[in-house]
DNA sequence: TTATATATAATAAAAATTACTATACAAAGG
DNA sequence: CCTTTGTATAGTAATTTTTATTATATATAA
């Protein structure tokens, strides 16, 4: 474990952020958590080991990391932005039923458009939704 | 313009929805001006022509529409949910710098994933986010 | 034309996110 | 190692976006 902390402050002090004890938490949480949780989650779940971690920590810090690339920020919905450590390129995929949202792989390279010529493209994004598999067959 | 209201009546009544002034309106709105306008915007905007218009009437004829499959929700900033009536799938672009988004043809039925195999796909969403072309023509 | 159900307007409430400020902590220099 | 300086955190208040509530108005069908 002491292999991870090192892990995370180094990466924070290589992107010029301080590698705060509540910074390396929340990494880490992200890290164990490949769940695409919400701010919300991610508090109420942090909260359980360090009792005094706040929103506004919880906010500025994802959006921090977000701003350093640290992180990928993911808004299927409007009333919840997801938050994973997963720098990979991959779709999602939400379950309108369970809300459960799945990963797959994609080759984004092979996605060029004609109309987008000319234009500086930063971050490429691609969601689907519908129902899992899970939850169609217990549906029968 | 009275073809386009009997247009309209004629879709909301197929689609099981009262064709209210409101709704007519609003549809007439959308299709003037397709430039994914979010719910503020519309209020703003159509308020100018008619002033009694609620906020508490857009949101709902909004979310209706999109229920009865009338209109596309895009939500790419979480702070922002957007609209369309183009409803022929495409993929969208948000400049970072003037905000406009852009609409791009793309074939959605090319892209099958071997991951998704016995899950039901109802709904395809891809947005890019960067700099269009004209901002950065702008720049030099 | 009247009855019935649904839609609207206006306001209040809810949920998610951001701003503010005093205190606490991390990094650098003496 | 201690002090200084700047940044991060916690707690709270404020903001923004969206939804709920309710009385009135409107559309449809008998």
């Amino acid at each position: 474990m002491r292999n991870a902390v090192e892990k995370f402050t180094l990466e924070l002090n290589k992107r010029g952020l301080r590698p705060s004890h509540q910074r390396i938490k929340i990494l880490e949480y992200l890290t164990n958590n490949p769940c695409h949780p919400t701010a919300e989650k991610i508090l109420s779940e942090m909260k359980k080991e360090l009792p005094t971690l706040s929103k506004s920590t919880v906010y500025k810090t994802l959006n921090a990391f977000v701003e350093a690339q640290m992180l990928r920020e993911i808004t299927i919905e409007n009333n919840e932005v997801r938050y994973e450590y997963n720098l990979i390129d991959h779709g999602h995929f939400k379950c309108e039923k369970c809300g459960l949202v799945y990963d797959f792989k994609i080759d984004f390279d092979i996605l060029q458009f004609e109309e987008l010529k000319g234009f500086k493209i930063n971050d490429k994004n691609i969601y689907f939704k519908g129902v899992c598999k899970n939850c169609l067959t217990k549906d029968i």
